[in-house]
DNA sequence: AACAACAGTAGAGTATAGTCTATACTTGGT
DNA sequence: ACCAAGTATAGACTATACTCTACTGTTGTT
């Protein structure tokens, strides 16, 4: 598929997903049989990415490290084992933050009691 | 306390304090009695909110999102009423990020097994 | 052939959140 | 009195993540 039609099956704007590809985190392939232009053809792997990106996103990773776990999902530049590794330490960081957000919970939860009993 | 014991008290630098001051989430107070300087001086309360600014920062909270909170926390402006509704509405959001985290737990999980099983 | 819609590239612009530099004045120690 | 260290203000600079504009070329429909 073309990038217009990417862009309407993933919700990406063309803009966003041009600025995702010099990102390198998803790539379109060009026909060389094609001589009469340069337009890049995208598989459904590509849907899939967007999709990841845009949750990944939500959840506070970065472009740099969302590109990591795509490399260790889809790439080639790993063994297996480098591949699991990586995404281990995603997970560990996924535990933190909910960690975080758990004490951050408590905090504002300890406002609401402040609030309540005007302590502040 | 001045700027640089606040920074020293907190672990956030002077410039930033300066910032965070700017974008209305600390305020300190000038002596009026005191007419050769312009020096602003911080209380305990300035501590606490840096504290809590380095947490939230950490679980997401824009500069915005971290104002809101603080002055439903230690503000003047809201009734009691209002700043219980502004305390669980962020309490809301932490719960929302909870469960995006948690998704994508699950999907790094599957991952894992695409790895482990070649599917990719 | 005409023309709107789409494709690509380069680069400018925006928003957020700092971070740093320059300048000028004040304070505290010797 | 001297001078390093601290303080305030304004504004420049950086990084991240887009978002948009300008321009050029291609494709598909009439």
């Amino acid at each position: 598929m073309l990038i217009n039609e990417l862009s309407k099956k993933s919700g990406v704007s063309v803009h966003t997903i041009r600025f995702y590809e010099k990102a390198g985190l998803i790539e379109g392939k060009r026909d060389a049989s094609v001589t009469s232009n340069n337009y890049f053809h995208y598989d459904e792997s590509a849907v899939e990415k967007l999709e990841f990106i845009q949750d990944a996103k939500s959840v506070g990773f970065t472009i740099k490290e969302m590109g990591e776990i795509i490399d260790a999902w889809y790439g080639k530049k790993y063994s297996k084992k480098e591949k699991m590794a990586i995404l281990d330490l995603k997970l560990e960081s996924l535990e933190q933050k909910l960690k975080e957000i758990k004490a951050m919970k408590k905090q504002i939860a300890q406002f609401k009691e402040d609030v309540l009993h005007n302590r502040c």
